[in-house]
DNA sequence: GCATCCTTCATGACATATCATGCATCTATT
DNA sequence: AATAGATGCATGATATGTCATGAAGGATGC
């Protein structure tokens, strides 16, 4: 039976999350996707990293987040401008708006967390997270 | 901190589990994906499955489905015949060929999940299962 | 028998995941 | 300074995820 698998539980899991919450932001009226959050999120933390960088923060390779970077800008959240001191890089900054809908979203975030994880105490999802861990090592070709 | 953060941890050892198993499947030579295998999977379990069925049992909405049941039939892993009572529908059969590759995948598959769970316990892994079922359920509306 | 509704499936549109490749640029070496 | 290798980014190809819609067949009520 594939409901005693266990990876199939966690690709139930996340998915689930992942739907309940991107509807949870559409409910709101926001227009963006929950990668797009993340990267826009990322960048506004650290605003001098490459997309390789962006992508290993966020668990995305490179061509991904350089498509979500081209959505964002296209769409007015965020603006690269040249880096005189490196010709292949560009600088890149959340704008207001970006930064309107990085504070719109956040509350839904946190409330998304919080139901998801209902009735789990701190040990659980302590527990959790260690085995997560553990699992994504095991995965994990030494380098 | 994203790394703090639980779901962030679900989706990276997610990700990274996925990329490993279909790596495995890859270096031994086999022109399958994960998510056509286990399509292919459960067809040859029950083969009188509606789309939506199939795409129930593997957490894929109906529209996935049919693009993976495409392209197994252009592969030749899967044959579909009409069904005389039922105009809509069509019976599924796995092929030899498909038959063969699911026979290839599944001793590779039982490893990757043995790898992924070194120094788990049963009881942590039991845990594990319980915890993302809650979540699941959390993240579920009522029907 | 017929209209209406439901189900099954296909597909278009868009976003993402992955791999590969191409191009420009930077860095290190000589 | 010239060149080789590394890096940053864009993009094509293919697969999947999600939503919406359309076409066709089936079921029900009248």
């Amino acid at each position: 039976m594939l409901s005693n698998i266990l990876f199939y539980s966690l690709d139930k899991a996340i998915k689930q999350y992942r739907r309940f919450a991107q509807a949870n932001i559409d409910r709101a009226g926001i227009a963006i996707t929950i990668d797009q959050w993340l990267v826009l999120r990322v960048i506004l933390e650290t605003d001098d990293l490459t997309q390789t960088e962006i992508g290993d923060r966020v668990f995305k390779d490179q061509a991904s987040v350089a498509r979500i970077i081209r959505l964002l800008t296209q769409r007015g959240l965020l603006v690269a401008e040249a880096l005189p001191h490196d010709g292949r890089r560009t600088q890149l900054r959340v704008t207001e708006e970006g930064q309107r809908i990085l504070d719109a979203v956040h509350p839904i975030v946190l409330s998304n967390r919080a139901v998801a994880l209902q009735g789990l105490s701190a040990a659980d999802t302590a527990l959790l997270q260690q085995l997560l861990e553990q699992i994504y090592l095991n995965c994990t070709p030494p380098s």
